[in-house]
DNA sequence: CGTTTTTGACCTGCGC
DNA sequence: GCGCAGGTCAAAAACG
């Protein structure tokens, strides 16, 4: 009774060590590594769907299996009872016919608990895709009135815009540019721009997944070619790396880890507000800390150990790993035990995925990845004059700036999400590693998993932001939109429940993470394609799949 | 035998 | 220019 109904709740937050060494596929599978992913069959939505349907499936069984086994139950009774018969004791008894009516009771009601879930667990699904079928059409309906109105973002990277527009538009835009989060905040200009520039490397481009180079990369490509004609290598610049030989100047492969600077006399004028735009471009990165005594957190990737490295400040060493996945995948990660606590792994990503990603990693990573993008494109103080880090704290319940201190859904504590703007790279920093005590101070435990009850969902909660917001994506702005229309208290708590939802969950924190690492990768691959986002398209169409 | 891990050497950027 | 630290390379060893 009590583990099917426990097997209704959608994110599962099960964390098994992976003691096998090989999967199907005969892949190696990293000893006794974490596995955030160990159900992440349960994560794809149409799975969950299906999930659904089958578990609706499994409560008619079980309706028939009660019935059986009430049946059974009788005929056992009797037939067992024969031996008291036999024994010379009476047959059923009233009180035996009571305990089987009670039962029959509790299991009826449990019955009827689990219908009402999974009708609630339904209307959660209708809502998500409903979002999603919204937010795909708000985000085409963006696509276009920016393609009209090119000379905004002029604006961003003149600077001349007041402050706060500042904050909402350049400090997202840096983000948006890094990662395939979304173009949205790309001008037609500015891709011309950037294609006029990338086109020194893009014709030698051979390997792009997506048959379009994607804009970043490009301008990454371009500075790189620039970048090694003007500065010598041991190796001559010929023979280069291997990663360099894999991917040509131009393919999405590798991105140089370094952006290098220019001389001024490299670029004319309007080259170098760009460059100067792009030299604010920083490589993101998304750390994840996790509490694990397992070398590594499997997170539906596969992973070749290429270094290792002792730290400054840290007596345990730093390994670096290469994803595998996909022929010269340029993704890294790099994990270390935390100095203060050995017990906490830090797992950084870095680089962008040029293959497919894993069903494991793709769990819940279309899900959030909507969250990932707002997360990256959402507001924060001036990135590089606060080397802080700001606040996009979802146990705070805010996705705030720092300087939104006052703002009222920003007075709960801080433990999930941050987003540091420090040199040399922006990170997302996902703490796994605490409990949601923290974030469920204003939210009693025993709610949390009750997702669809009590609280908005986070894509829900992001399309809000989306519909509420005009001309650029920033939570702030969607939140102080929803200041004035929606109660402060009923959002807060839907926001808070969602965030303790999210923070006592680690396959979600972890597909989180997967998903940003993704959309940091991915999505610029597909958007500079479809001119429009990822965020939706991956979420309806790749889940269908 | 192919793949992965190990590990010392090397490269690069940065601060002084 | 030098030293330091982070990151990467690549040959050798280990592994399955």
């Amino acid at each position: 009774m009590e583990p099917a109904a426990s097997d209704h709740s959608i994110h599962s937050s099960r964390i098994e060590h992976v003691l096998s060494t090989a999967t199907a596929d005969g892949k190696r599978v990293v000893h006794d590594e974490l596995d955030f992913f160990a159900d992440h069959h349960k994560g794809c939505l149409k799975e969950t769907n299906q999930n659904l349907l089958l578990k609706e499936d499994m409560v008619q069984e079980k309706q028939l299996d009660v019935n059986t086994g009430l049946n059974l139950l009788t005929t056992y009774t009797s037939t067992s009872d024969k031996s008291s018969t036999d024994d010379g004791s009476t047959s059923l008894t009233m009180e035996d016919h009571k305990q089987t009516a009670s039962e029959l009771e509790v299991v009826q009601a449990e019955l009827g608990r689990m219908n009402v879930e999974n009708q609630r667990l339904r209307v959660m699904i209708s809502q998500v895709n409903n979002n999603y079928k919204s937010l795909q059409v708000h985000l085409a309906d963006l696509m276009q009135r920016q393609q009209n109105q090119p000379v905004q973002h002029k604006m961003v990277i003149d600077g001349s815009v007041p402050e706060e527009k500042q904050m909402m538009n350049i400090v997202p835009r840096q983000f948006m540019d890094m990662g395939r989060a979304s173009t949205v905040n790309i001008t037609q200009h500015e891709k011309d721009e950037l294609v006029s520039h990338s086109s020194l490397d893009m014709g030698k481009s051979n390997n792009d997944c997506s048959g379009s180079p994607p804009i970043v990369e490009s301008m990454d490509h371009c500075k790189s070619s620039i970048h090694r004609s003007t500065t010598k290598r041991t190796s001559g610049g010929v023979e280069d790396s291997p990663e360099r030989q894999e991917f040509p100047a131009g393919s999405p492969g590798w991105v140089p880890k370094k952006v290098p600077k220019l001389s001024s006399g490299d670029v004319d004028v309007d080259h170098q507000a760009s460059e100067e735009t792009m030299s604010m471009i920083k490589k993101a990165r998304v750390s994840v800390r996790a509490r694990s005594e397992a070398s590594m957190i499997s997170d539906g990737c596969q992973w070749r150990k290429y270094g290792q490295k002792m730290a400054k400040g840290n007596p345990c060493p730093r390994a670096y790993y290469r994803c595998t996945m996909g022929t010269g995948c340029p993704v890294r990660k790099q994990v270390q035990r935390c100095a203060e606590d050995k017990t906490i792994l830090i797992t950084t990503y870095e680089g962008q995925h040029n293959h497919p990603l894993p069903p494991a990693a793709m769990a819940m990573a279309s899900t959030t990845s909507a969250a990932a993008s707002m997360l990256l494109s959402g507001s924060m103080p001036s990135a590089d004059h606060h080397p802080h880090h700001a606040l996009i704290n979802s146990s705070s319940n805010t996705f705030l700036p720092r300087t939104a201190i006052h703002h009222p859904l920003s007075n709960c504590p801080p433990s999930f999400a941050t987003l540091s703007a420090s040199a040399p790279f922006p990170t997302v920093t996902l703490d796994l590693t605490r409990t949601p005590a923290t974030s469920s101070e204003n939210m009693p435990l025993n709610q949390l998993p009750n997702f669809s009850q009590n609280i908005m969902p986070l894509p829900q909660v992001l399309g809000q932001a989306l519909c509420n917001n005009e001309s650029k994506f920033s939570l702030l702005d969607s939140f102080r939109g929803l200041d004035t229309t929606t109660n402060h208290s009923i959002l807060a708590d839907k926001v808070s429940a969602a965030t303790a939802a999210i923070t006592a969950d680690p396959n979600f924190t972890a597909a989180l993470v997967a998903a940003i690492s993704s959309i940091i990768g991915n999505n610029v691959h597909s958007n500079n394609n479809t001119n429009s986002t990822n965020i939706t398209t991956r979420n309806s169409s790749d889940d269908n799949t």
